[in-house]
DNA sequence: CTTATATTCAAGAACTCTCTTGAATGAACG
DNA sequence: CGTTCATTCAAGAGAGTTCTTGAATATAAG
């Protein structure tokens, strides 16, 4: 009994692992942590098909990841809690230190991320306050309009080299998107050095920031 | 490509998900955390067949969770880092949260657990100084001499009716064992608290003793 | 060199996961 | 109250996981 116990327990935790076991739905999860949305909105971001999405989240609420609530004629998605935030960093950090072993793909990506050195979140309202930097949120600007850090200017990656005259040329830019997995702010960060600017990443994306207990702007 | 490098990074994370997704590899990652093992040693602590434990074994290190070295004629495992005892914190800190709503064998597990209230590592390193506790480690003996908490008496859950007299009987009695999914200590307290002993559970095991810093001792 | 010991590999049966397709539900709106 | 829209359900093909069994390695010891 006290096995059997034991090994219930751990199959209710094995559920929820394997919950994260798949990169569609962390993806779904990245998505959902920056904001609830709903099954259109989150096939449309990820690309998946309408029933697939469904079929995801529906595996993420059954082991208790993500909550799901009938709004109207939508069904809206969110995290269930913070601690999902800390777990997905906790997988994040043991993969990192995996990554160089093992997988060429994700070491090159992370190479390419070692080269640009992130700015922590303290540097970064040091220095907006300031006024020597400016802040870009590269994200969709659906995403920017439910949340994102104070005093930032949102200029999606997709439109950020038309863009480019907006950004005052003398000031150091920092560009975030959706969080560490996140490649909108290298390519961002990429593309703003390739134009002849002081580009960095800030280190960590709107759910990290907002975890850390900062205020957040809406609109 | 910056969406398909996107997935490949996630099939990583999911991977290693994937692998913490069976309750028969979580046990081995507690077993691990105790100390390194061998694929024998392991097979005896959790019954499996040895075949099975060296399947799972290879399936967790081929997601880096954990190491496996040869040494002689055996093959000897480690945990891969200290950040897996924290992914497996973080995955806990969910399943606790949710356990209530979905599973009934884990929340009378949680119940059971929040009726004996936990005695925090600084609670306990304060009254060990002023020598009015009695601290004992109730895992198997081997894992004992393997690393403990320094202070404590091994007396294993087993033995431990037997040898309640090595007890003193007017102080308070804190044990541990294994980790927070560990159900050992808890047996214990039960055990003690029947006999009358002013019992209570450390708020953690072992290995989250090593994690926080704190000075183990050895044989 | 042979044998014993510890571990890994290989193959197969039973089961689970994933994605697709098309039908079914549930709420809102005319 | 019938239609529309967003979502879920159901069924099935194909792939992956798990456990068992027995054979194959690799090291150590005689």
């Amino acid at each position: 009994m006290a096995l059997g116990a034991k090994l219930d327990l751990f199959a209710a935790f094995a559920d929820i692992a394997r919950g994260l076991g798949n990169a569609h739905r962390l993806d779904l999860l990245e998505h959902l942590a920056q904001g609830e949305k709903s099954v259109e909105a989150l096939a449309a971001k990820t690309g998946l098909t309408f029933a697939n999405t469904s079929q995801h989240l529906q595996a993420l609420r059954r082991v208790g990841l993500v909550i799901g609530e009938r709004r109207g004629k939508q069904v809206v998605y969110r995290l269930s809690g913070d601690d999902v935030l800390d777990l997905m960093a906790a997988l994040r950090a043991v993969g990192e230190r995996h990554a160089d072993a093992v997988q060429t793909v994700v070491s090159d990506y992370f190479e390419a991320r070692d080269a640009l050195e992130a700015v922590p979140f303290a540097t970064l309202e040091q220095r907006m306050g300031d006024g020597l930097v400016t802040l870009i949120d590269v994200r969709p600007a659906d995403e920017f309009v439910a949340a994102h850090v104070p005093g930032a200017r949102n200029i999606p990656l997709a439109e950020l080299r038309a863009r480019l005259d907006e950004i005052p040329p003398g000031a150091e830019v920092i560009a975030y998107c959706r969080g560490p997995w996140c490649v909108l702010a290298f390519e961002a960060v990429a593309l703003l050095r390739e134009a002849g600017r002081d580009a960095r990443r800030l280190d960590g994306g709107l759910p990290e920031w907002r975890r850390a207990g900062l205020p957040v702007e809406v609109a």
